[in-house]
Order: C-alpha cells, then sequence, then structure tokens
DNA sequence: AAACTCACCTAACGCATGTTTGGTGGTCTG
DNA sequence: CAGACCACCAAACATGCGTTAGGTGAGTTT
C-alpha cells in the first residue's frame, strides 16, 4: 500500500501544486446550488453522511428534497462535490502564500499558518472540529476511484510539506514528520483551550510546537 | 464550554485514575455475546454507526439479527457497550503501567509508549487508524448523558498526562501540550510509512516527536 | 416421559430513506 | 397573448432499517 516515500525536489512539488489550480468545471451560477452545496458540507461534516438525508438537507435549505435534483445528480454526486468544494478552497488558500523565493523554514511556516487560519474558518463555516476526520469518514460513501482523486490532490500537498522539511528540518523520516506537523495543523484548532484564542495564536501555538518536534532526531 | 483547566497533582490524578477501575457490572460469560461485542466494535470502527446494520452485525456473526436482541437491549445499547469495552480495555492497559514511584518523565514515557502499542493492537482488533476520531464520530449516535460519562473517563486519563506533562516539562498551555502528545499517540500507528513498521520503533516515534515537541517555549 | 429452559429462528410491523414521475405556477419571449 | 421555460413541488415507488411476536427444536431437569 505504502511505497518508501521518495521525496521530491521542493520545486518540482510546488510546481506541481501550483499547476493543479484549475477552475471549477461547473460555474455555480445559481444561487440555490450555492446553499444546497454549503448546506452539504456544513451537515456532512456536522453530523455525518447517513444521518443527513436528502430531505433535512433540502429543509435546511427551505425547499423540498426533489428539488436538490435539479442541480445534483443524487446524494453521491453531492457528496463528491461537497467534498470537493472543500479541498478546493483549502487548496487555492495555500496557494495564497507558496512563494519560491522564500527561504524553506519561512515558507514552512508561512504554510503552517494559512493551514491554521484555514482550519478556523473551516470550523466556523462547517462547525466541525477537524475537517480531514471529517473527510475520512465521509469517503467511506464513495467509490475507490473517487478516493483516490482526493487523495492524489492531497498527496501534491503533503509533497510541498515533506519536500520542504527535508529542506529545512533535515533528518529521518520526513514523511513522518510532515505528517505529524499536518496533523498539528488540523487539531490545534480543537485544542484551544478556548473559543476566543485568536487564530493568529492558534498559529503560533501550531507552529511552536510544529518546528520543535521537527527538530526531533530519531 | 471550557474551564481555564486548573492542573490537579499528579498524585491525585493517578489515584482518581486508577480507582475508576471497576468490573464490569455484566460479565460477558456467553461467547455469543463476546462474538457480537468484537463484531460491533471492529464494524462500528470501520463502517460507523448508521452503515453496521444489526442484520449486517448478525450476518457477520453466523446469526440472525433477532438474536441480538438476546444480548443487548437494541442498537444503541450495542454501541455503547462497544464504546464502554474499548475504552475500559485501553484504560486497564494504560493502569498496568501507572506506577506512583517513577520520576516524572520516566512516567510520561512509559504511557506514551503503552498507549502506541495499546493503538497498534486496536488498528489489528478494528481495523481502525485513529480510535478516537472513531470514538467522536460514534457519539454523535449517543445520548447526551452518556456521551459524558464517556467524556468523564477520558478526562480522568488527560488530567493524569497533564500533570506529568506539567511536572516533567513546565511551561505554559500544558492542557494543549498533553492533547499534542496524545495525539501523536493516536496517530502515529497510521503514519508508519510500512505496516511491518515494528511497535517497539512506533513508540521511538512518538516519544521523540512528543518529547520535543513538550520542550516548546511559547 | 413430561415439563421446562435455552439459543435461535422466520415473518412481519411501522418507518425513513433515495429517487422518479408528473405536474404547478410564475416569468420570460415570440 | 400564446407558448416555452424555469424553479419548484406533492405524491408515490421500492428498499432497507430497528424492532417485535411468536415459534421450533435440542438439551436439561423433574
Amino acid at each position: 500500500m505504502t511505497t518508501p516515500a521518495p521525496v521530491i525536489s521542493t520545486e518540482q512539488a510546488m510546481l506541481r501544486f501550483l499547476v493543479a489550480a484549475k477552475p471549477p468545471v461547473v460555474p455555480p451560477a445559481s444561487s440555490t446550488r450555492r446553499q444546497i452545496l454549503e448546506t452539504a458540507i456544513r451537515l456532512f461534516a456536522e453530523d455525518g453522511y447517513a444521518a443527513s438525508s436528502m430531505r433535512i438537507i433540502a429543509d435546511a435549505c427551505g425547499i423540498r428534497a426533489p428539488s436538490i435534483y435539479e442541480y445534483f445528480g443524487g446524494k453521491p454526486e453531492l457528496l463528491i462535490a461537497a467534498m470537493t468544494e472543500v479541498l478546493s478552497d483549502f487548496q487555492a488558500f495555500i496557494r495564497q502564500v507558496v512563494d519560491l523565493d522564500l527561504l524553506p523554514e519561512q515558507q514552512l511556516e508561512q504554510i503552517v499558518r494559512q493551514h491554521v487560519t484555514w482550519q478556523v474558518s473551516f470550523a466556523e463555516r462547517a462547525g466541525a472540529w477537524d475537517s480531514l476526520a471529517a473527510a475520512h469518514t465521509l469517503e467511506k460513501h464513495l467509490e475507490a476511484d473517487q478516493v483516490e482523486v482526493f487523495n492524489g490532490l492531497r498527496q501534491l500537498y503533503l509533497d510541498v510539506v515533506t519536500s520542504l522539511v527535508a529542506e529545512a528540518f533535515p533528518g529521518p523520516h520526513p514523511v513522518l514528520r510532515s505528517r505529524a506537523l499536518l496533523t498539528l495543523c488540523d487539531r490545534t484548532t480543537a485544542w484551544a483551550e478556548s473559543n476566543e484564542t485568536p487564530t493568529d495564536q492558534l498559529a503560533d501555538q501550531a507552529w511552536a510546537l510544529g518546528s520543535a518536534a521537527l527538530r526531533t532526531s530519531f
């Protein structure tokens, strides 16, 4: 299942990541469609796929279930659209701070801070404490080939982070250390001792914990 | 929702944790009951609550759905039994290495290693990559008061770890740093670059990453 | 041997689900 | 003003769900 994970060059990883920015295939254009999508994102993340029936999603939008079929082919398709929307949004947000001219450690810090910032906004958008755990749960309901598409997109991001970690914090197990760093980014929001902790402070904490852990020698 | 999290003394936290070891209220005694319980643990963790119907669970045990009602009052009760079993098993396993005479840092290392070891065995038992994420998803299907019971038990463990962290690695935000440490314990298994990585090595990695992060100064 | 217990079963219940059919009313367009 | 289009809907469908009722047959007890 897992390969020995060759670490590609930072430049190559970043270029691949940047190039994956495609305009959405179907422009939204309809506000009802948009509302259904946002509601689905929130309910799927909060309550899970099975617990969010088409009727419940529709009611939350002020419409009836059959109307959803005007915009989406069915429930699985709605799930794919919701997950695609979230993943694309995340990667576009990260792309804003990708800069080939930054030093590796500075680039890594920028990405960590942007990641934490996005996570805070996702928690507000979807009411979910952990976007990655939610995604993993939801993927149980998808076909294997669709899961591969999402994993491929995530891998582009993981490659960027891994190559930066390997450059900025040389040492063994760069993949494992990258995953640890990204988990800190995903979860720091949920660990906050108060809901009013400012985002900047959460980003500080994630980077402090993460950069310390990255200096680990095994 | 969250209090300023007073850190209680290590001794007090450990005693509370140890004292919570009660014999199960209902002795299993029946092998069919045991098989249903283990199957439910696996399917709930792998596929989720809604996707694991009574018929599917029963079929996996070689019986028919109504027979489950000979041993459990219903599906929610089966879920509670499954989660109680897993949480009790985990805490009993941790209890084996709780030792009031150890130095805080040594005690913490023992607990981290035991935690990682348990996580590996849980992954084999239930096919799930993250017991805590699975638990959080499943708790959506429980009544609030039952969730509180589980949270109370988890808090006993978190208190032990937090007090040890505060003693062994003095600094601000002991609760946040403890949660980060425990997340490393939960997830290191899933990050392994191969499924054949020996448990000892996973424990090494978790403790290396964790103890490095704990030295963080904010 | 009769009575009882036990583990399990088949059949069926009411209900919620995803989805399809066949509209309805309003707004543009000729 | 007729007709096309659009966004939406009520009603119905087959299916699968958790659960209950009632029964069967083997093993034990009296």
